[in-house]
DNA sequence: CTCCGTGCAAATACTTTGCAAAGCG
DNA sequence: CGCTTTGCAAAGTATTTGCACGGAG
């Protein structure tokens, strides 16, 4: 019960993102955290989501109808998006993909006449199976 | 000379499109057809890209910096966008990755337990061979 | 005392929209 | 004429930022 405000809230918010597979929008969290965290602002996870981000702790997974979505999950880098409902799914990513992209994600790896690849980004766009039943 | 103002600017931003590799945003777009038509409207490069993307003439690539770009080539799904100065090239997909996206754009596929992939979308992200060589 | 983190509100920046005018068939 | 397209400007919305305050060491 000691340390009380250092970096609490950006604790609670980074916590918040590992422990969900939401793929969270700032506003999602600033909902989430209010209860527990009455005098949160939502500029505040904003700062604190552009930091942690800076800071390779989260990623971008896309920007969907204009909002940003994060991730704190490292290991996989597929999602599948639902465009009916707005879901994001992690997508356990196949084999043969593995070993196009076994080096991604830290190594950097070059295209002949584009450039050096850091990272990469793969998003399925769907109907989930929720949406599908209906 | 005849047909003159019936989608003549829609017609205008659509190969405008299909012309460039450069993935163009709203403002690209519209500061590049200004000189040939002067009354031209940022508000009519707006609609006019919803309108043709919910046509499915074209297609948004990516977010960047808050910037919607778009891309009207529909037979590479793969980008690389590079960190440092913007730019957004096409990739060529390699043989492995087809194997495993051969029937995706049009067709769907299903993945058990998330949904059925309607299209995918596949971002490198990396430092591109200029600004490697400063 | 100094620094970092924050609330609050104003400011940004891109995109959307309402409306009246103009075009096309 | 009826429907579509557009310019213009106002509105909208997600995000960023300036400033002063509060807590920790």
């Amino acid at each position: 019960m000691k340390a009380h405000n250092y970096s609490r809230k950006r604790q609670a918010i980074c916590e918040l993102l590992m422990s969900t597979r939401e793929h969270p929008s700032a506003e999602w969290i600033y909902n989430k955290l209010k209860p527990e965290y009455p005098d949160l602002s939502l500029g505040t996870v904003y700062r604190n989501l552009k930091l942690l981000e800076s800071d390779g702790v989260i990623h971008s997974v896309t920007v969907l109808d204009g909002i940003e979505r994060y991730d704190a999950v490292t290991d996989s880098h597929a999602h599948f998006v639902c465009r009916y409902c707005g879901k994001i799914d992690d997508v356990h990513i196949p084999h043969n993909f593995n070993s196009l992209h076994e080096s991604l994600g830290v190594e950097v790896k070059k295209v002949p006449g584009i450039g050096e690849i850091e990272y990469s980004n793969i998003i399925y766009y769907g109907k989930c199976d929720e949406c599908i039943n209906k």
